[in-house]
DNA sequence: CCTAATATGTCAAAAATAAGACATATTGTA
DNA sequence: TACAATATGTCTTATTTTTGACATATTAGG
């Protein structure tokens, strides 16, 4: 019998390294979705949730996003939407280079798949 | 050095990126270290520090290749040198799935920075 | 001989994070 | 009039992770 050993399916990781990404660098991830177009903290959830299928508990993101601001990634302006009011943020030039800085290294990390000695 | 501070320098997050993603994707660094050469705990501290600054603790290193050995993502066999014993790890077609998982998401995000409506 | 370096391991205590409850207010809808 | 959805916030209690000490053994070099 030639073979019989198990021929699985590779494995794919995607989900879990999706989570891990989503759990560690969530601050990130809000900072884009803010960079792509101004959101408050329910709509994030919303977005999140749609594109990622990953749903935020709100008692994470709020402090999160006012933690954002208080550092300088972000600023807020109050939008009363009807009787409600919305938190409305956008990213700053710091947030911007926050973000940028993220992707010049996942960039780093690609060009550098064949590093042999160094 | 004329006019050289006219200008402020934008913010490099560099370092606090590099710190972060090597907590929180240690595995997949000492996979990818591996990957390229087999190799054992000691010199995965060295080399870490060599090539990206980061000093990682034995006793947090030797439980993680442990335990990424239980889970099938390298293996090991022990090798005598002088009478030292090295356990020498190499990556299994497992690691390296996730390995690959790991940077098939890195592409994808940076694919998806033109994300506006979905 | 003694110290630094190589080499791997465990484990308890401390620190950081995450989960989820408590809190409040408005609006839309059945 | 309720109940679900929108909207934001805090805080305590788990849970997880990290730090750093304890442990052991060999080799190289001053």
């Amino acid at each position: 019998m030639a073979g019989v050993e198990s021929e699985k399916l590779p494995q794919n990781f995607r989900k879990e390294i999706v989570q891990r990404v989503s759990r560690n660098f969530l601050d990130i991830l809000v900072l884009r979705l803010i960079q792509t177009e101004p959101m408050w903290g329910y709509k994030i959830i919303k977005k999140t949730e749609k594109l990622f299928g990953i749903k935020l508990r709100h008692g994470a993101l709020y402090p999160l996003l006012n933690q954002l601001e208080k550092k300088g990634f972000v600023r807020s302006r109050k939008v009363a939407k009807g009787g409600r009011v919305r938190k409305v943020y956008e990213i700053t030039p710091k947030g911007i280079q926050l973000v940028d800085s993220y992707y010049d290294f996942l960039r780093e990390q690609l060009q550098r798949l064949d590093i042999k000695e160094v």
